[in-house]
DNA sequence: AAATTATAGTTGCATAAGCAACTTGTTTAT
DNA sequence: ATAAACAAGTTGCTTATGCAACTATAATTT
């Protein structure tokens, strides 16, 4: 049977993200942050103003993360005064989130670092390649 | 601070890698085969004879997973009769593992899968595509 | 409008993962 | 040759993960 697993895909993709991954987790460790909670503050950091309501599930579906384990990320997040509840406007079950200014500001310390050890791997990529790629992880993700 | 996570790479490539993973792992999964387990038969069944000895440690360094995780899936391979221990012939810490019958049996039972299952996705994505992505991958890894 | 069905989020539980410390066997240094 | 340093693999412990079940609210059906 010919099986080459270094050729094989879905196992070259892994072990390249779980790399970067663990190295990246390594900036944010320092400030008592995990991934999921990196993610968290991503999502609420990166979103713009007014754009849109932030919930738990919206979270969830935009990252593909496990509710729950989202669930308690961001109980501890909002126990360490970095996120809040804002008020649902019309869903009583529904709970939007967002940054407070501590958070904000965690966020902001956090982003330069991340941005430089994306930097620092992609920097080895032209810019072509680039492009390609982001190409091709888009269509691997028929995501919806 | 402008940062977008929709173009944070660390960030899609861990999307785009979760979706496929979590994909495959209920291929085998129906097997009772968990993702670490499926890398030790991948690794071993795709070995051609002789090739080099593949101890838990050799195992560990390639796939970059920790010895730990591998140690528990590899004795539970071996209680299950699909993996056995090859009697070492130097250095009498390491443990050279191998398929047993039964284990090739799986394997090859699970490979055709696996590979229908890449297929699926690579087929979506042209072959000048594929090999920049192939040389992308391999340049994110430095790897020693 | 009462009853059913669906959705947001949380909690319980069982499993997975990974660090640190340990055991056993092997080198290296003196 | 003996002690010290090192390496392979295992075990203990803590934390992370993710499914299933649950609570509370909302929407839908009749």
């Amino acid at each position: 049977m010919n099986f080459d697993l270094d050729k094989f895909l879905p196992y070259r993709l892994s072990l390249a993200t779980n790399t970067l991954s663990q190295a990246l987790a390594k900036d944010y460790a320092a400030f008592d942050i995990t991934r999921t909670q990196w993610r968290v503050l991503a999502v609420l950091g990166a979103g713009l103003e007014g754009e849109q309501d932030w919930t738990a599930g919206a979270i969830a579906h935009k990252t593909m993360m496990d509710k729950t384990t989202l669930s308690r990320a961001i109980k501890n997040l909002i126990e360490r005064g970095l996120v809040k509840r804002k008020a649902a406007q019309d869903d009583g079950r529904a709970s939007p989130l967002a940054l407070t200014a501590k958070g904000r500001k965690l966020f902001e310390k956090i982003v330069p670092i991340a941005l430089a050890h994306e930097e620092r791997i992609v920097g080895n990529i032209s810019n072509d390649d680039l492009k390609t790629l982001e190409r091709i992880l888009g269509a691997l993700l028929v995501h919806d």
